[in-house]
DNA sequence: CATCAATCTGACCGTATGGTCAAGTTGAGC
DNA sequence: GCTCAACTTGACCATACGGTCAGATTGATG
């Protein structure tokens, strides 16, 4: 037992208490959704009184909020090795893997998205109007680029990413439907490599980029 | 205004009384989830009292669980189409045809089980590991065989279902992404045409099943 | 060691919600 | 037109929830 009573340094207690709050939150929101959760259930899971909850986010929402804005950041960032790739097979190839490691690492995170997309994007909706419309933009004539110096086969570029988007999310948003098809148990290293694999392939391959005949 | 005030005949009233329930709650649980939920809001938008539900279904789980099972029913009549194919081209293409058309007259339906699912089936997890796991377990063969007849390329007959499923259903649980994305402007008929034709040529090229070289 | 802002927390409150109930109303069958 | 089961509904209740608050505690600073 290192139960670690020491009194707390003043110093970061604000950060490191917000952030076992956004931790518990992760998981609870994702778990029930917005409505379902409970500030109670948050506190008990973080370890803090719920007063102590409303001191550092004064409501639920402004919780969900960061929430939600942590885990976009997170799913952007993923979006660097599509850029700095040299041409389709790299660069998709990288940005499955990344977002399939998302999936495998922030399962809660992409459900909580998931959630609030579905939901109507009541709190994000700036969100996806401004940088996600950009992001989208930009990626979409990377792709078209691509295209035209006959590096891949022509294909609408919005759907070859809603492709890559639903396909990678859907390991962490129906984790549970797989882990009851996989016997129960949750997927194994070897098969996520697998399922990395498959997706790779099946894409790639799918719009012409895979250079040899494999 | 065909108001229809006329006193109801006995005949067929709790069929259509049930039918007005299920869509407002269908569309109520898909915009704020279960948790979010409100049985007074079912009511306002089926036009009927609040305790006039709690006659039909007991509680709101009862109700709830009616939509899961009704949707969970139209999702696994698309599986038809599979089992009908002579080939893989034909198969897929049709398979995906039905899903996305699934996604497209019942937005609503795919939400709600999407976040059954994500919130680990608290009431359909019977149905996943049974009814569902023979589906999968049957599909999964068809499609092996497929392989064996050299009629498309190897892949893992699991990880083409779960790509089959996320791409199809994205179209309906991130519609409003989808929308925004699109100046939010619903999906004409024609980009539905696009998206479905994107799907299949990815799909099944990934696969080595689109027979001429197109 | 006195000060003070930051942090902590048990007790409390107003409200919204799922669900109940008893008293009606309706219409098919005779 | 009488009977009775099916249906309807406004009023009501217990509970759970988000949020508040006043008072206590803590630790950095001088």
């Amino acid at each position: 037992m290192t139960n670690d009573q020491r009194p707390k340094k003043r110093q970061g207690r604000r950060e490191e208490n917000e952030k076992l709050i956004l931790e518990a939150a992760e998981k609870v929101f994702a778990e029930a959704g917005f409505g379902g959760a409970t500030m109670q259930l948050i506190a008990d899971m973080s370890g803090l009184p719920k007063a102590n909850l409303h001191y550092y986010f004064p409501t639920k929402e402004s919780l969900y909020r960061r929430v939600v804005q942590d885990i976009f950041q997170i799913w952007l960032q993923a979006a660097d090795v599509f850029d700095a790739a040299d041409g389709p097979e790299e660069g998709i190839s990288a940005y499955i893997d990344a977002k399939m490691e998302i999936s495998r690492r922030h399962p809660a995170g992409s459900k909580v998205w998931a959630s609030e997309v579905m939901h109507r994007a009541p709190v994000i909706q700036d969100y996806l109007e401004t940088t996600l419309a950009e992001w989208t933009q930009g990626r979409a004539q990377i792709i078209e680029r691509w295209i035209q110096e006959g590096r891949m086969d022509p294909v609408n570029p919005n759907h070859l990413l809603y492709m890559l988007w639903a396909t990678t999310q859907h390991y962490a948003d129906f984790s549970h439907q797989i882990d009851t098809l996989n016997g129960g148990q949750p997927m194994s290293d070897a098969q996520w490599e697998e399922a990395k694999a498959s997706v790779k392939q099946i894409i790639l391959r799918g719009i012409g980029a895979l250079k040899p005949t494999n």
